[in-house]
RNA sequence: GGGGCGGUAGCUCAGCCGGUCAGAGCAGAGGACUCAUAAUCCUUGGGUCGUGGGUUCGAGCCCCACCCGCCCUACCA
């Protein structure tokens, strides 16, 4: 048994999240984490929302209401969207809480004593009514190249050019329309050129482990050779203070994203193990045995998997692990770690790519959009998990169209998989009443039986390599044997009394080839894997669910929803046999059906939006 | 500007280190069956594998150039 860590992208809390979002992280991650319970390993799934940021603080003054109202307000949605979609998080919880602040600044005590923060003045723009950092991208005037009058800061839409926010001419804030002030102001950087050898070294070993998809271990390589100092500060009253004398009180200095969002895989960790009320606990997935390799392969301890977009490859691969290194004091400053010991640096990276939507970039703004919430409260979640697993940007990005979407749902969940089972439960409910003992096996029993069992090791070996797509549709094929085996059988033939232990065998195998099927998909469709295992006769308890929690804070703060489980009684990634004697009677079907009007619906809900949020 | 991805049957896509690699699913056509949410099963696929060169005994698969899409690269999170 090995402990697994499966690490979450943190959804940002400046609102609902849509689809596109957890086909990238969500859904890979479960179905992951899952699957490694299944197999037999002690999985530790950690995630939670990241409250803090610029962002935070313009839309809660849209809404006129506090950063921590509105955070309040969306980490509980996307908690309740994650929980539906059914992500089996040991612990989701937020950046907000005392327990994070504190590991977030032990983790920064612990960088800043080993040399590998500089200080460095810089230049930037700040908005002169709030005191706060204005981002380039929050500022606009005229580009300086073109003379298109909407530049932003960053980036010039009309032209491409990328600039510098105090070269535009006649720069204003997009927030309030004042004019910036660029000032000097002083900021801790992350010493990324010290670490530099320190990841490559650790890439390199990723790198010959051959586990990494190639455009993330590539694309890792690369940015290692322009790797340059980050700021970890910035002047916002928004984020976690700064633990140091004369930073500490400053209201205006906070920890920039890079330390804090992050740091969220590891104090999640921490406050799950406080929960558990065995707190030191969380160091079975983090410290690496005494002699053992940090991020080391099986056997030589934990392993951490990180799950995110593609957009988050730098601070995987690159921002998080110097931090890391930079703790333990692994770079070319040295040092060494304090209270925490050294911590395990990334197995692997699992980038997805981006979900488009129906040909288009997801937009909330333009209304290209479809959020979680509308999609579970509309379909099947399960349908949707299908879809994602089948169809998702696993390794390229993939558009999400609602023609698909019916289509892979009506003829491969609904009359592939679905029909299987009610044709199966039909069958054995009318004849038998319960599930019957086989008698003699014919070869064509004992072929299909091996078939299917030989799916648990091909499926579950592509899911262990995040080969998601290729390991449903693999699962899939061994619903169609079934499907030929029930056809072939013709059982609804077998009608004589001299044929009763025919048909009785043949609905006997055809039962456990179900349940089997049902098991090897369960990672993918746990809810309905549930619902299958009750037409089957049996409890529904193959794959557990998450429940949301309202907690207290461990700390003295306010309290907060969480998302937990207990997923020890997850069913084995093998055969389990069926229980000759368990009653079956007429079910109902598990998946349902969609209208082929839903595709026009939604295309007509999806341009009316566009109208409505056109500007 | 730099880095990277994709362009394979009407549609969505598989094709690992070059030699049954020209495939799967869906759609379409024909047939069988009736247990099942008209579901299932069987049969049926001549697409110059974006274009032009090159390397090789042999190339979707390697190299070069080019043409189309697209992504990443930000004192965004």
């Amino acid at each position: 048994m090995t402990k697994v860590l499966s690490a979450v992208a943190w959804p940002y809390a400046n609102g609902p999240r849509h689809i596109g979002h957890v086909a990238g992280f969500g859904v890979p991650s479960d179905v992951f984490s899952r699957y490694m319970r299944m197999a037999g390993h002690d999985v530790l799934m950690v995630s939670g929302t990241d409250e803090h940021g610029t962002p935070i603080l313009i839309a809660a003054d849209e809404a006129g209401v506090s950063a921590q109202e509105l955070a309040d307000r969306n980490h509980r949605l996307i908690a309740e969207d994650l929980c539906a979609l059914g992500v089996s998080y040991d612990l989701y919880t937020r950046t907000t809480t005392p327990n994070h602040y504190a590991v977030v600044q032990e983790l920064f005590l612990g960088v800043y004593e080993n040399g590998y923060f500089v200080e460095q003045t810089t230049y930037g723009a700040i908005s002169p009514s709030t005191g706060r950092t204005l981002p380039d991208r929050y500022i606009e005037g005229t580009c300086p190249i073109c003379g298109y009058d909407g530049a932003r800061g960053d980036q010039c839409d009309n032209c491409g050019n990328q600039l510098d926010a105090h070269d535009l001419i006649n720069p204003r804030s997009r927030i309030n329309g004042e004019t910036p002030e660029f000032v000097e102001t002083q900021h801790f950087f992350l010493d990324l050129p010290a670490l530099a050898e320190a990841l490559k070294v650790w890439l390199d070993e990723r790198e010959a482990s051959g586990t990494w998809r190639p455009n993330v271990i590539r694309f890792s390589q690369n940015i290692l050779d322009e790797i340059r100092p980050r700021p970890m500060t910035r002047d916002i009253d928004w984020g976690i203070p700064v633990p140091l004398e004369g930073w500490r009180d400053n209201p205006t200095k906070r920890l920039y994203v890079w330390f804090d969002a992050v740091i969220g895989y590891l104090s999640a960790s921490v406050e799950w193990a406080r929960r558990t009320g065995e707190p030191e606990r969380w160091r079975d997935w983090w410290n690496p045995p005494v002699g053992g390799t940090a991020g080391g392969a099986a056997g030589e301890g934990a392993l951490s998997y990180y799950f995110m977009g593609k957009d988050n490859i730098t601070f995987h691969a690159q921002i998080w692990p110097a931090e890391l290194l930079a703790y333990a004091g692994k770079g070319s400053h040295g040092g060494s770690p304090r209270s925490l010991e050294e911590l395990n640096l990334p197995t692997e990276v699992v980038s997805s790519e981006f979900l488009t939507m129906e040909g288009r970039k997801f937009s909330s703004s333009k209304r290209v959009v479809i959020y979680v919430r509308d999609m579970l409260a509309r379909y099947q979640v399960d349908a949707f998990r299908y879809f994602v697993a089948a169809a998702g940007p696993e390794n390229q990005d993939a558009d999400f169209t609602w023609a698909e979407f019916v289509r892979r749902t009506n003829d491969e969940l609904v009359a592939g998989w679905g029909n299987l089972v009610n044709r199966t439960a039909n069958l054995i409910a009318k004849n038998f009443g319960e599930i019957p003992a086989a008698a003699e096996l014919t070869e064509a029993d004992t072929a299909l039986l091996a078939t299917v069992d030989e799916g648990f090791g091909v499926v579950g070996e592509l899911i262990a390599r995040h080969r998601q797509k290729q390991a449903i549709t693999e699962a899939m094929r061994m619903v169609a044997e079934v499907n030929r085996y029930v056809s072939s059988s013709e059982p609804w033939k077998l009608k004589g009394e001299d044929q009763r232990d025919r048909l009785a065998t043949v609905l006997h195998v055809a039962a456990q080839a179900v349940s089997d099927c049902n098991t090897m998909l369960s990672p993918f469709l746990p809810h309905s894997a549930n619902e299958v295992d009750r037409v089957l006769g049996g409890a529904g308890d193959v794959q557990p669910m998450p429940r949301m929690e309202e907690v207290e804070d461990l700390d003295g703060g306010a309290g907060y929803p969480i998302i937990t489980g207990d997923y020890t009684a997850a069913r084995a990634w093998s055969r389990q046999p069926v229980v000759p004697g368990t009653p079956v009677s007429k079910p109902t079907p598990v998946f349902t059906k969609l209208d082929p009007s839903v595709v026009e619906e939604e295309l007509a809900r999806l341009a009316g939006g566009t109208a409505g949020g056109a500007g």
